[in-house]
DNA sequence: TGAAATTAATTAGGAAGCTAACTATAATCT
DNA sequence: AGATTATAGTTAGCTTCCTAATTAATTTCA
């Protein structure tokens, strides 16, 4: 949400900080600035997608399928793993069947359950996104040196830990 | 979209590894952890807000709006401010409305302008929401060490500077 | 001054996310 | 075995985001 460019400025800021005494102003804008380069990153990777017919959650469903040994997988475990409810992966995947980049059948072991394939159209579209994907995501981390990569996972693996203060 | 608990094992990495040979395995993990890690507290976040009947769009224009001396701003500096599309803040201004945390009145120097303002109702839903989400920014933001803190303000500025690379 | 270009906001239509409710099948437990 | 419970997937309806097209008002400039 927030615009790196205009933090708020000093006047703004004793402003909230007197009516809101809890608010300690550099933990703040860390939070803050850390969700807006993260949400930019994320859109530019859904830009770069999208050049492709693709977004974030279509794609992903597909690299979760080559991750398989077969190119198998069955929605709930795709909604598992991709971090979404399963609703949502059966939106996704209604998508990814109609560009036929998946085929939908039944399992015969148990007649409730879909297996979802990723078609020889999905692995070419994979072919065709993930290595200049790969190139970008390079070029982007190594304007960190090895120590700050090193220190981003490690601060990284701290705020994880607190994922639920705000439950 | 990657969950943390199943980043691909060694046998999957070589697979990709070997069809995409652009992939810089430490690099990418990277990437993904950040993406994911910062996915996972915007989504608490919204949870938080949401049992308050917001979500970041909204609260996020409150915010802005209580920035401001006259608590008023315009739909496209909102837009402009909170990094959203004007069609975007139309919606957003549209259920501020609704839920009477803000109101809407043409601005009688251009016709074409509307001025939206911050309700007392829509103050007092800030009040009720900010001092809660301070103290939990707090919490968990001091599970980063002032160093750690800082490094982080910088790993994002050199991030940010790479915003482009997927254009 | 009057046509053309610009600007502000909205509408229309679509994607991706959610929860809750529903259907069908499978598993469990008297 | 039959009733209950649990699981897999989908549907319905909502929010938030987008782009492109539309409407209305203002500005520019020939």
């Amino acid at each position: 949400m927030l615009e790196l460019k205009d933090l708020p400025d000093a006047h703004i800021l004793k402003k909230f900080a007197d009516r809101y005494p809890d608010a300690d102003i550099d933990r703040v804008i860390q939070f803050l600035t850390f969700l807006r380069v993260a949400t930019d990153l994320s859109n530019g990777l859904d830009r770069y997608l999208a050049a492709h017919a693709l977004l974030q959650g279509r794609w992903w469903v597909l690299v979760l399928l080559m991750r398989e040994e077969d190119s198998c997988s069955s929605p709930s475990r795709l909604a598992e793993k991709a971090g979404v409810s399963r609703a949502t992966m059966t939106g996704l995947i209604d998508g990814l069947q109609r560009d036929k980049l998946v085929s939908r059948m039944v399992s015969f072991k148990d007649r409730r359950q879909m297996l979802v394939k990723l078609t020889s159209k999905g692995q070419a579209k994979l072919d065709e996104v993930m290595p200049e994907y790969y190139r970008r995501v390079r070029q982007l981390m190594t304007a960190l040196s090895d120590e700050e990569g090193d220190m981003l996972m490690q601060i990284l693996m701290k705020l994880n830990q607190q994922a639920q203060v705000f439950d």
